[in-house]
RNA sequence: GCGGGUGUGGUGAAAUUGGUAGACACGCUAGACUUAGGAUCUAGUGCUGCGAGGCUUGGGGGUUCGAGUCCCUCCACCCGCACCA
């Protein structure tokens, strides 16, 4: 009988299907287990080999678990909003929405097709109504909530209305502006616009005017981690700084926390460091330095080295800084406003490429040191970032870099205040020495100082020790169609939540969700607004008008992992039962590309519904793993210009060639079947080709596995040469989890022959099924009970390729022994079975069971079949390895000596020489030392 | 520039705690069976040497009886951040 996996993989499809295997309950008695994918987009293109790579390891760890006796979560779904689909439906005019469901639809089939133990009873989608009425929900609860600093938590804003009305905001500063102050009176004397203009300055999802990303060419805005070097991460394309009237999600409230617990969560350094950097803490001081010749005039910096204060030489603001107009004298008026100009004609790209470049303007005006009163003068330069800190800064050439180069640029004399570790040629910007030239902090090592400084200042009364983040709130608004309509509509330009009194006159403006209306194209609308802005009969309610802007991508998949767990739930996002039962989730597979964005967004989410007492966890995701990238590898053949001759790859240097892609399916290996070629497109019928040694060779790169480049490969179709069990267990075997490498179809024959070499174990060509209930020897039981402690051990720590070639050690040790014996091989049928489901499932039956082999639970080793009793010691001389000998491992160390002393190779090697020492670490080695 | 990571045969890789480097595969070589094989099986396969042996984990140095593993230093590559005061 042969290994038929085709007919195998497809009955016990259907039998899990139709049994409802997978299903999972929220009630039982065994303790939860929570493994989750990071769901993809469903794009048109469908899934390749690389996007598996990461759910095939969860759904090993997941079946694995459940033999363990867990209660497993092992969900799926699909982030469904996104441009890709709304792009696709501007130039096709198909409905993003039947275009979403069809994608879906194929990834579905294509997941399937793999044998993945997902309960798609629990699928959630982020474009379905029935899931994102709940992120309109939370994002009302941002929307109602505020950080209140002394708590450390989040609250509602009714909680914040009342303090105001009692005390005012004097114990609870404006996180925007400290100096927007008022008392219980002015409050209460505020118009109800000025109280909800007051509340938006609190909540932690609100609307301000700020400086966003806005990208012409997608027409909406980005949040930053969106932008990359400069460009949109999608598609490419420039961005500028616009001012917007946008929302907002506040976490910048939450900072300290988001970097504080990073410290609990098993992730990889790499991914904590990535959000360490992002939050982008750094400690240090506000120092105020008065404006000459204004009374009321100072600029506030930010320095992490106040300790370096002496050596202030000039400050410098930022170009958009407030106080460049005011304070600008007239003779250098004509020269600031033409850097202006200058600064203004810069995209920012151009600013990211030429970092180096010194430019910068003085102003004319000058503030007076605070402790030494001397003149310093104030320029302004785009060095300095008018988003970070105060937008202004005490330069100390002596001591930074940058400042120094600005100072050689300008020829602004420089204070050394480092003596001789400071050349003239170089900042010193070594925390290490004293310090000279400084005043009261002279001789003071320098990082003793930084101290001593803030204390000054603070007595001085021009300024405090200070903490800063480089994070800024994220913006939350897309000018898109395909994302979530945010539950607002704005009476008299006050924007009122889907439910507040004020819009309660009108039943349809109560409940959520808020749909998305159809439209007839997909087009921006005018003045940067989104396509939501053209319907005008759904943006006019009638209480007033909905906001047109649409959630960004990152808000549905910010708390699916929630969603999961209860998804048909119609009252709540999800109960409070469920959410205590299942809680966070233990391990997270996907890849390192989120670690900023969603990654970051979901533990916020987390930690506001957990403040607000909706769940009782206050971070995500406990472990993260991070699978590396398939990449793809691309084929060239290289067409001599002006012909339609090809040449192979060792001769193209010989002619001026195009390397144009081919489609890795017309390559075997690097030979091109050129009839296939021909036939691919009728440019190419009447191709010709110069060969070598009679073959067409052609090019190859790594590249990133994409439908443009023809280097796609498709599980399916690797399913069906194979089989689900074989690529499941190729996938696995091709290296680390977490390491990226380029497809390689070469090594799956090995695996595909091993797991006919394991069949082989139960079935005979002739005799069908061979499986004998003969008692089993010593050496089978040690193989089997050996194989089930490393299979065990190797999945706990991820690491499946080893995993994979322990099965292989173990099926080539028992053909070797002929061994058809039902003990051992029932139980390797149940541990292969989390790699090789169906092919389990079909051996597990053929034992006479009945039941289903998932449930089967993972056999436990014995340990003296597990442990030897003897030893084949390498014995070394020297620490060179020069004979082997087996001992017993509770030999005593005496009479090991003594033999290897005698052995006849190791008297050679000792040459008479008397052994100065002799190393024997049970177990491992032997070592003889002359 | 800063931060994180990786470097092991022709290839993918293994070595979990400092203890026989290269497990397991791919590929290749030879052979068996076969009408045939892209099936299956057997043997070999880090480099070097006839051999005993010598050499070998990016380079150099160190600690140790013993280093792929620890320390120092240099090089190369990958990822992230990037004028963050």
């Amino acid at each position: 009988m042969e290994y038929t996996f085709g007919t195998i993989e497809k009955k016990w499809k259907k039998y899990w299907a139709e049994q409802g295997a997978y299903r999972v309950n929220n009630h039982s008695d065994k303790p939860k287990f929570y493994i989750l994918d990071m769901f993809p987009y469903p794009s048109g293109a469908g899934l390749h080999v690389g996007h598996p790579l990461g759910y095939i390891a969860s759904d090993i760890y997941a079946r694995y678990k459940r033999q363990k006796g867990f209660n497993v979560l092992h969900p799926m779904g699909f982030d469904a909003f996104g441009l890709p689909a709304e792009q696709y439906a501007l130039e096709t005019g198909q409905h993003p929405a039947v275009t979403t469901e069809k994608n879906i639809a194929r990834y579905r089939e294509q997941l399937d097709n793999i044998g993945f133990c997902y309960d798609w009873e629990r699928e959630v989608r982020t474009s379905d109504p029935q899931y994102y009425k709940w992120t309109q929900w939370i994002f009302l609860q941002l929307f109602h909530s505020w950080y209140d600093r002394k708590e450390l938590k989040a609250r509602p804003i009714k909680d914040l209305i009342t303090l105001f009305e009692k005390e005012g905001n004097g114990h609870y500063p404006c996180p925007e502006d400290n100096a927007f102050c008022f008392d219980a009176k002015g409050w209460k004397s505020m118009s109800e616009k000025e109280k909800r203009d007051t509340l938006m300055r609190y909540r932690l999802a609100y609307q301000g005017y700020a400086e966003v990303w806005w990208c012409e060419a997608l027409g909406t805005v980005l949040a930053n981690d969106e932008v990359v070097n400069g460009v949109s991460e999608r598609g490419g394309y420039p961005v500028v700084k616009k001012q917007m009237r946008q929302w907002f999600l506040r976490i910048t409230e939450y900072a300290e926390r988001l970097l504080q617990s990073l410290d609990r969560l098993e992730w990889s350094d790499a991914m904590k460091e990535m959000q360490r950097n992002w939050i982008g803490k750094s400690n240090g001081a506000e120092v105020r330095f008065d404006v000459i010749g204004f009374n009321d005039l100072h600029i506030t910096v930010f320095t992490t080295r106040p300790d370096t204060i002496f050596g202030v030489d000039f400050m410098v603001l930022a170009p958009e800084h407030e106080l460049v107009h005011k304070i600008t004298t007239k003779q250098q008026k004509e020269a600031v406003e033409s850097y202006l100009n200058y600064v203004k004609s810069r995209s920012e790209r151009e600013r990211i490429s030429e970092v180096k470049q010194v430019t910068g303007c003085f102003t004319g005006a000058h503030v007076v040191h605070p402790f030494t009163r001397k003149e310093v003068p104030i320029y302004i330069s785009e060095y300095v970032l008018g988003s970070y800190g105060t937008g202004a800064i005490m330069a100390v050439p002596s001591g930074d870099e940058r400042d120094h180069n600005f100072a050689k640029h300008f020829e602004i004399p420089i204070t050394n205040i480092f003596g001789n570790v400071y050349n003239g040629e170089a900042a010193y910007t070594e925390k290490a020495g004293k310090l000279q030239n400084s005043g009261f902090l002279d001789g003071l090592e320098i990082n003793k100082a930084g101290e001593v400084a803030i204390r000054a200042i603070e007595d001085a009364g021009i300024g405090r020790a200070k903490v800063n983040y480089k994070m800024r709130d994220a913006g939350f608004s897309r000018q898109r169609y395909w994302g979530e309509p945010f539950p607002i509509v704005y009476v008299n330009d006050i924007p009122y939540s889907i439910g507040e009194d004020e819009l309660n006159a009108h039943p349809s403006l109560q409940k959520l969700p808020v749909e998305l209306p159809l439209v007839q194209d997909y087009k921006p609308g005018p003045e940067g607004e989104g396509p939501l802005a053209n319907v005008s009969e759904w943006v006019n309610t009638h209480a007033g008008i909905r906001e047109t802007n649409t959630m960004p991508g990152y808000a549905g998949s910010s708390w699916y992992f929630l969603r999961y767990m209860d998804p048909h739930n119609e009252h709540e996002f999800a109960g409070k039962e469920a959410t205590s039962y299942w809680r966070e989730v233990d391990i997270y597979i996907g890849g390192t590309e989120h670690a900023v964005g969603h990654l970051l967004y979901s533990r916020l989410w987390t930690k506001v519904l957990y403040d607000l007492g909706f769940i009782s966890f206050e971070e995500p995701f406990k472990k993260l793993v991070n699978q590396g990238m398939i990449q793809g590898s691309s084929r060239f053949v290289y067409r001599i210009h002006g012909t339609n001759k090809f040449v192979s790859a060792g001769l193209k240097d010989r002619y001026e060639t195009n390397k144009i892609h081919v489609d890795v399916s017309m390559v075997n290996g690097l030979e091109l079947d050129t009839t296939a070629f021909k036939n691919w497109r009728p440019e190419y019928a009447d191709a010709t080709f110069e060969l070598e040694d009679g073959k067409y060779i052609c090019g190859a790169e790594v590249e990133k596995m994409s439908k443009s480049k023809y280097n796609v490969v498709s599980p399916d179709d690797i399913v069906a040469q194979f089989g689900a069990d074989t690529f499941r267990m190729y996938e696995m075997f091709l290296g680390p989890i977490e390491v990226s490498k380029p497809w390689e179809q070469k090594g799956i024959e090995g695996v595909h022959r091993f797991l006919k070499k394991l069949w082989r174990l139960y079935f005979d060509e002739q005799q069908g099924w061979i499986v004998t209930e003969e008692p089993c020897t010593e050496a089978e039981l040690r193989i089997i009970h050996k194989t089930i402690k490393k299979i065990g051990d190797d999945i706990e720590r991820f690491s499946f390729n080893t995993a994979v070639s322990q099965f292989m050690i173990c099926v080539n040790e028992l053909s070797a022994l002929n061994c058809h014996k039902r003990t051992v091989l029932e139980a390797l049928a149940v541990i292969i079975t989390p790699f090789a489901p169906h092919l389990a499932e079909e051996l597990w039956h053929r034992f006479g069971h009945e039941s289903s082999v998932l449930d089967a639970p993972f056999p436990g080793y014995e340990e003296k079949y597990v442990v030897d009793n003897s030893k084949k010691y390498p014995v070394a001389v020297n620490g060179k390895t020069r004979v082997e000998m087996e001992f017993p491992l509770d030999m005593e160390q005496a009479l090991i000596e003594k033999e290897v002393l005698a052995d006849t190779t190791i008297q050679k090697w000792l040459e008479g020489k008397e052994p100065k020492k002799f190393i024997y670490v049970k177990g491992k080695m032997i070592n003889v030392v002359i």
